[in-house]
DNA sequence: TCGAAACATCGATGTTCGTCGATATCTAGT
DNA sequence: ACTAGATATCGACGAACATCGATGTTTCGA
């Protein structure tokens, strides 16, 4: 259950009994539309993928290979993951629209999706 | 141990008879230094910082607010959420470095730390 | 056709996380 | 000092997560 003392000031719209005393806190942002439920669990879901170190180094070492793309096998030896948890890590970050999957004989090799964490970027600069 | 050093090991003293037929997958990144694990480390913590839906919305009103000041009672409302939760979650900011707290009396004001969100964007492009 | 290798999926487990209600702390005004 | 309001902290609970071992799937070579 909300408090009422603020709950009414914002109902009202404007500071029409609040007088000099106050110095107006509660008062919300002037209608504008935050971001909407639905994009904001979009967005958190992009960030989610990053918000994992040994997937921050996975995406550090398949960007820095040298045909910027790279095998489970590459990856699970120098993160001293296993193989099942390496491929887990790799899903995630192929659902959240990171990185393409292309399999090829018996390996699959991972790559950026170019663009994607540069416009991921661009959702954290203020300017518009 | 870069260049031949996962080979080796990989090897085992089996199958090193690859020549040119095979594409060589297996061999990691060439000497380039990966993300330490504590780099790493540092770094997720901050994306957990904008890896839920409700602290994304957070900062959107936070940063779009008039004097891009918000005093908890602003985002508990909005957001559907119990005071304590609200403040969880600016905690979490705050500890990431991603938001100023400033208590003026009664009431905490929350701003943007400027930069803050503009440097953790700057890790994500590839920067060439 | 069989077996080996790379990878994905499944099931389980211990940990972290988001949320809430209750309570503590801190401040301003009476 | 006392009271009321704004915020922080605490304890608990259910959901989500990271990791692992075991197993399934696919591909290639013998």
């Amino acid at each position: 259950m909300p408090t009422q003392g603020a709950t009414q000031i914002r109902a009202t719209g404007l500071e029409l009994s609040v007088r000099e005393t106050e110095p107006a806190c509660c008062v919300p942002a002037q209608g504008k539309e935050t971001l909407l439920a639905t994009e904001a669990e979009a967005l958190a879901l992009r960030f989610k993928a990053l918000a994992d170190p040994n997937r921050l180094r996975i995406l550090s070492i398949v960007s820095s290979s040298e045909n910027a793309e790279t095998c489970v096998c590459d990856l699970a030896e120098p993160l001293n993951l296993g193989q099942p948890t390496v491929s887990h890590h790799l899903k995630i970050m192929v659902e959240a629209g990171l990185l393409n999957r292309e399999k090829r004989g018996v390996w699959a090799y991972y790559s950026l999706v170019p663009g994607a964490l540069g416009s991921l970027a661009a959702t954290l600069i203020p300017k518009d």
